[in-house]
DNA sequence: GTGATTGCAAATCTTTTGCACTAAA
DNA sequence: TTTAGTGCAAAAGATTTGCAATCAC
């Protein structure tokens, strides 16, 4: 280890570890890709985003072994999908429960532990149906309130 | 009244005026979606849906117009745009301030009252930003927890 | 009439798929 | 080997755009 940065943000496991642990046969770009999402801090990409990055590192992957590998690792539990944007979507690094800040003009996500936010009152589901995810977005802007009208005060 | 239906939920405002205080000429076009969509109860309907719906009345018009209008009306603040799925655009009638429940299975929202839920210890946003909107996306799927794994036990 | 609006079809963008090729076990 | 995984290019959706035709005012 230590050959190419300085800060392991991450003493979790090892890329290889988890992909075994996840059942998913460690190739040269789940490793890769792994090495990009999961040995720095937690992130969030969109496909492109990771192509692109990926493409920097002269890793060879293509656009649809990006998105199938996104997708295996979410099934595996090593990524968690966010929707905030219709037509894009991202993944988080950090599968734990927490919330988000999401900045529409630069499309930035900014994690909000679980723990700095509640959810009260949740009124019960459907009938037969039960809770699988809450997922908690903050829209922000840069200063100055734009949001028209508001209607209710 | 009383041609179509029976139960006018909306006592509010006819489209026209809406159509006008907004500042959108009362085009048949608006007018026929105006009242598909604000003659009933709250509704959220993706462009698709409403297309086949006015194909369904026997209103002509084209989808790219379904989508200038929804996108209009939504600028205009009488809908209100619900991201829950990423590649697929749900437009809200009710632009009061509130959460909702979605149904993965069967892509079915459903309004929860901002006044059943609250959302207490929000962190400040970041430096030089302001919340625009706080969205409560709570996922619902038929009981039985199927949330995979959850990776920690 | 005049400019806003519409329709249509083509263009974009993101994501998925089919299939021959490559690589892990 | 044997089967999972990958790349590419084409396909599929959803949404947007350009521009001539149409409509509200």
């Amino acid at each position: 280890m230590g050959m190419h940065g300085m800060s392991t943000a991450r003493p979790y496991k090892h890329v290889l570890d988890r992909l075994q642990e996840a059942g998913l046969r460690p190739t040269r770009q789940r490793l890769a890709l792994g090495r990009l999402l999961f040995e720095g801090e937690d992130r969030h990409v969109t496909a492109e985003q990771l192509h692109a990055e990926a493409r920097h590192a002269r890793i060879s992957v293509s656009l649809a072994t990006i998105y199938n590998t996104l997708h295996q690792f979410t099934a595996a539990g090593l990524l968690r999908e966010v929707v905030v944007d219709a037509g894009r979507s991202y993944f988080d690094t950090n599968v734990h429960e927490h919330h988000h800040f999401f900045n529409e003009e630069t499309g930035h996500l900014l994690d909000i532990e679980e723990t700095r936010l509640s959810v009260s009152d949740l009124p019960p589901p459907p009938a037969g149906m039960c809770i699988s995810r809450v997922d908690v977005i903050v829209r922000v802007a840069r200063t100055e309130p734009a949001i028209k009208a508001q209607a209710a005060e």
